[in-house]
DNA sequence: GCCAACGTTGGC
DNA sequence: GCCAACGTTGGC
């Protein structure tokens, strides 16, 4: 069995249509150690992650994508030109790590945070609980639910 | 743009 | 190892 996922994006800085348009993407520069501890240890080939745009108008759910490479160095950490360098990573010892996913469906209509906080089964939701984690795990009781209301009109 | 929550850093 | 200072996330 596949586990549950949800990742978090800007979709200024990187939007479900992005990933669409690259086929794949490398889900880097994530630099938090509890999310780096899931994408290197727990994140696997085959999982399921809902897409989430943070900062967006509603933040939401907006989507469904499938992990398809598991946990390996975050290479654009020891890159001085990319977006999220890091000096303490290095090849030898790499401190951020990634996986690729790919998209897989787009939710009929989005799920809003909102919405999520309207429902009492999802309120143990780490986005909920630890709004901030950009990486965090998705019972899979929750991610039918969501899956669910993005199928059923308001 | 503000600010609460919270993760990280570094001095001691 | 503690904790103050600081930086970032992300909702509002």
């Amino acid at each position: 069995m596949p586990n549950h996922w949800l990742f978090k994006s800007e979709p200024g800085a990187y939007s479900w249509d992005d990933l669409v348009r690259d086929r794949v993407a490398e889900w880097d520069g994530v630099r938090n150690f509890t999310a780096r501890n899931l994408l290197r240890d727990e994140i696997k080939t085959g999982d399921l992650v809902l897409f989430y745009h943070s900062n967006a108008k509603p933040p939401a759910v907006v989507a469904i994508a499938e992990v398809v490479r598991d946990g390996y160095p975050d290479h654009t950490a020891w890159d001085p030109a990319s977006d999220h360098p890091d000096p303490k990573s290095t090849p030898a010892k790499p401190r951020w790590y990634m996986v690729d996913i790919v998209p897989r469906e787009k939710l009929a209509r989005e799920v809003s945070l909102d919405e999520v906080k309207t429902v009492p089964e999802l309120s143990d939701m780490v986005l909920l609980r630890q709004g901030r984690l950009s990486v965090q795990p998705v019972r899979p009781a929750e991610f039918e639910t969501i899956v669910r209301m993005a199928g059923t009109p308001r």
